[in-house]
DNA sequence: TCTTAACCGAGACGGTACGTCCCGTCTTTTT
DNA sequence: AAAAAGACGGGACGTACCGTCTCGGTTAAGA
């Protein structure tokens, strides 16, 4: 979770557990009140009642920081079985843009994925705790829908990834950028043609390598 | 473009129009070298052979200075007729792709919708200089869509325009999400992907309002 | 005064003299409340009500700065002519045990000059400063001694500084050493018998050239 | 030695003695190598290869220690009967002069005594540790001069002691102000002047009293 | 021999000050 | 009136040390 790993040693006094969880819960209280631009390091110490060092010994920066302290709340998706894979798909939609409502992701996630534009550990930290972690729901989907017979089953492996990643792309990219950039509501009404579209497309994609 | 309209006053001197042009390019310069998150005021400044002073005269802050900088790329975006809804859509992805390839686009971009969360004038500069100018191509795909017959005529208008945004949102999203987020190639396969799932889950939608 | 010569530009907004004589009291001020070891630039800007970087403009850091602070103090010294050398000398030791009195200068001075030791700049800034500028009080008294006939007229120039610089670093050097050091008060006494010995050894110094 | 005295207990592990001088030794070099300004606990401990609180447990702060580290240096003064009072006083003088030249004591002397003046404990150990324990050598010459008879013999012993302190100032902080202040050699020229004008006015002070 | 109390190293902790960078504003002279 | 220049008050940065505090482990006297 932190950044900076400290040694394997046992030496010495070990690192306060508690600290590590009041900074980050410091650091989403912050990203409500001040927003990320506005979130200082100092100010997340004075919030969780740390010093900055202590701060500065887990994480090397903001976005390090940042992104930790809100990969958690994206965990909190599920993707129950609502008998169809289009009601999977409205459900996690809705949950997603639930999610991008709330004031510290809506405020963190865009200002991260700008800032890891030119900083590839950053990158690679965004990617192994928010993004890959997600595509457990594109996974768990469409294996439901084929066990359902809504999608033909698997014949070339690398199709089929290449297939999660572009859904993954789409329903990710399309919730975010209807939500920051467009600044429109997600509401059912979109929701649904998002997902019928979805729906609809599959078959095309999927005859698309024969 | 200007943020600060001077007032109609013809007394004093005249703003320098040369000056306007050496800040925008002093601006995507400095995107280039130092990212977004690095580019300061007085650097542009300094690059444009310019004094502060004159910069904050025109705009407000660099969030605006850098929507104005960035805009006029997108411009660059076109939609030749290519025969089929599907190629048609498939240039337009490249294009996009490219352009947020370049590293000015890069950095800025989501920076400043970042930033927008919590900044409603700039949402709207944004909104009005690139989102809103962008549906332009959307529209124009779909109207040539349907004088070919790949999509069925317009019934109700209101329906019309939803199907456009989500579109709209569906391709930007994915393409920015598949660029920046995932950051992976938008190659010719996964453009050909993306196309197929659209131009195939376009008629599940058409057939959602009825 | 100031460390940091700007360049000789007439153009930009000039530095305020304001400011600096509100610095040099600030730091009068803070030597006094604090000591030379924890006064801080920050504290002396406060008090000052100025910004941190106006004072870092000037002096590059606290050494020079107080330094600055205190060596106009050291002008306050006068050699008015009482009528004979050990009058003069005496009156002028008593001066100067005042001086270093006060809590400015007493907390001041040594430490400067303990860092000027690995400090070849701020050595010669206290050299110009402080220390030569009161060389001038022993050659008025020597020169008024000779015109009384105390002491015998110059003969070999060099011999003549020579004892000028030892006087002065015997009476400098014996009263800091009482004051600081010894930590034991210049008093009537104390002053009385250092001025005899003086005036007692001048001869002999003198004849010992020959 | 050390500042904190621990309890008269005999139970518990003993202190280690090779750590004590190990941090001595430690602190000399660290003066040499960083001046006293730079030098920092933490650096001491680590040259000394010895935990900080090891240090913390024996001396409460830097100056305690640099005392402390700095005082063994001032005994190897000695005073040989060189058969006149002048060649005494010019033997020690010069002593005087090599000791601060050495780096360690040229930066550390008068850093302690600057911050013994707000540090009334610091006074306390510097008088016992070296000002104190260096009167001896006035002591002494003064005595070996009196049996030369080269001074009459005590009469009041407060005006002895008086002479003594006066002596001891002024040949101390002459030097010090000579070597430290004025920034200029002590070389044999000017302790040849020094001694003939300590030798030729010991006289007046002598008749002072009477 | 076994406690046991004080020691030791390592290093994290809450703090303070540092000196730098940039902000956005202001004052000055020049155009 | 706008321009270049640059000083201004202010805020945050990331670093260096401070002196304290926990750790696990060591050491020698006393039971």
């Amino acid at each position: 979770m932190c950044s900076r790993t400290p040694r394997n040693s046992r030496t010495g006094r070990p690192r306060s557990t508690e600290a590590d969880t009041a900074i980050l819960e410091a650091t989403r209280a912050a990203l409500v009140d001040l927003g990320w631009s506005k979130l200082t390091m100092g100010d997340v110490a004075g919030r969780a009642g740390v010093a900055k060092t202590t701060l500065y010994r887990r994480w090397a920066n903001k976005n390090e920081l940042v992104v930790d302290a809100v990969a958690v709340l994206f965990d909190e998706l599920e993707l129950p079985d609502l008998g169809s894979l289009q009601a999977d798909i409205e459900h996690v939609v809705l949950q997603f843009a639930a999610l991008l409502e709330r004031p510290e992701t809506k405020t963190a996630l865009m200002a991260v994925v700008a800032e890891s534009t030119r900083d590839a550990p950053l990158r690679e930290r965004i990617r192994a705790s928010i993004v890959d972690r997600q595509k457990r729901l594109v996974l768990a989907g469409r294996r439901r829908a084929q066990q359902r017979g809504e999608l033909p089953s698997d014949r070339d492996p690398t199709t089929v990834e290449a297939t999660d990643d572009l859904i993954f792309d789409v329903i990710a990219g399309a919730v975010v950028h209807r939500a920051l950039v467009s600044a429109e509501p997600v509401d059912g009404q979109w929701v649904a043609r998002l997902s019928a579209l979805l729906v609809g497309g599959l078959g095309a994609v999927a005859t698309l390598g024969e």
